[in-house]
Order: structure tokens, then sequence, then C-alpha cells
DNA sequence: ATATCGATTATCT
DNA sequence: GATAATCGATATG
């Protein structure tokens, strides 16, 4: 298997499973519909690219953890590392269908006074807007354990499983740009957009 | 419908 | 000092 193979496994498996947030007895739930894959130090576009730094320790560290960054001067992002420790392949959670905790969403993300199908795939639908949505921060989940039921932050499974997986080039980015490691959830409606 | 742009700060050169 | 794995607002067709 080739050095970006097990990330994109790893991806595969993780499309339709759940992204879990426990607030007291409060749980916020989504579907992961969309993600991508960052493939460590070899892959110009991942954090990891720079080697290891204070910053992205985590991606370097054993998998399933979560790794979350602040980016623009305004928004909070979501990996969860999916390497051996020493190796820095991770995945980016780029959006969730909104499946429990809505109204908790929808208050996270301001949007509590407009209600309707058109601000729901707001909540959800793109990095910044999952995370705002979970209560996503660096300070309180970079680091955590995201296969242990302990924590608060979790991905769990309902057997659900997607019928096609589609592959486009990653979003944003400026370096190896081409690739096609943006992988989404064929006709899911939360799927974020912007290119094709 | 698409295009462009400002916000705002941690991180790296 | 420049850039960034983004979003939302505004402008324009």
């Amino acid at each position: 298997m080739g050095r970006g193979a097990a990330g994109a496994r790893v991806a595969r498996e993780l499309l339709g499973k759940l992204l879990v947030r426990r607030e007291g007895r409060k749980l916020l739930v989504g579907r992961i519909v969309e993600l991508e894959v960052y493939l460590g130090e070899n892959d110009p576009a991942a954090h990891a690219a720079v080697g290891l730094t204070e910053r992205n320790r985590v991606l370097f560290g054993p998998p399933g953890f979560a790794y979350v960054y602040f980016i623009y001067g305004n928004h909070y992002c979501l990996n969860v590392s999916c390497m051996p420790e020493g190796r820095a392949g991770s995945v980016l959670f780029r959006a969730l269908e909104p499946i429990a905790g809505i109204p908790e969403m929808q208050q996270a993300r301001g949007l509590e006074a407009k209600p309707g199908a058109r601000t729901q795939r707001l909540l959800t639908s793109g990095p910044g807007r999952l995370a705002e949505a979970f209560g996503i921060t660096r300070v309180r989940d970079n680091g955590k354990d995201m296969t242990n039921d302990e924590s608060d932050l979790i991905i769990a499974a309902d057997g659900y499983r997607p019928q096609k997986i589609l592959a486009t080039a990653r979003i944003g980015v400026t370096k190896a740009a081409d690739m096609p490691l943006r992988l989404f959830i064929a006709g899911n409606e939360f799927v974020s957009v912007r290119r094709l």
C-alpha cells in the first residue's frame, strides 16, 4: 500500500459515521458526509509538511486524536490523526449532516432566529461551520482521544453505509491542489459545494 | 448565479 | 512581514 493509501482508507471508513459531542446530558450528533485527506510530511498542503512543531504535534502522535487548528483569524477546524506514531497523516472534517441536537447547533451558530431548511444547511456544511456548531476549539479539544468513550468528542457508528463516494481536489489549498483527496457522499445535501 | 473581498490572529520565514 | 485546510457580506449578471 502506498503512502497515501492508509489515510484514504481511513477516510472511506469515516464517511457515514457519526461525530458526537456530549454537552452534559445533551448530545450533538452529525453524520460525516465530507472530508479531506492530508498525507503528512510528504504532502505540501498538510500542516505536517514543515515537520514536527508545537502546533501540529498531535498529527505525529497515535491515530484517533483530535487536531484542532485556528485559521484566518476566525475559524477552528477539526482533524483526526490517522497514522501510527511518528507519521502525520490526518483527515479534515469538512461537512456533517445534522442528526441530533439541532437546536443547540443553531444556537451555537447564531442561527436560532431563522428556522427552515435553508439555514439547516448552514449549520455544519463547511469545516469552520461544523466546528462552531459543535463548540470545537483548540483549548477545549486539541489532543483529545476521539476513540475513547470517556471523551466528550468521539466518533461513533450506527451501521449506515454510504452508497457512493466521490472524490475531487481539496478545497482552499494552493499546494498539491490537484490531488483528488476530498471525499464526499454522493448526492448528500449537506456536502459543501464550491468546486466539482 | 458567480465573483470578489474584508475580517482577524497563530504560525512560520 | 506574509500567509492561511474559511466564512459571510456585498456587488454584479
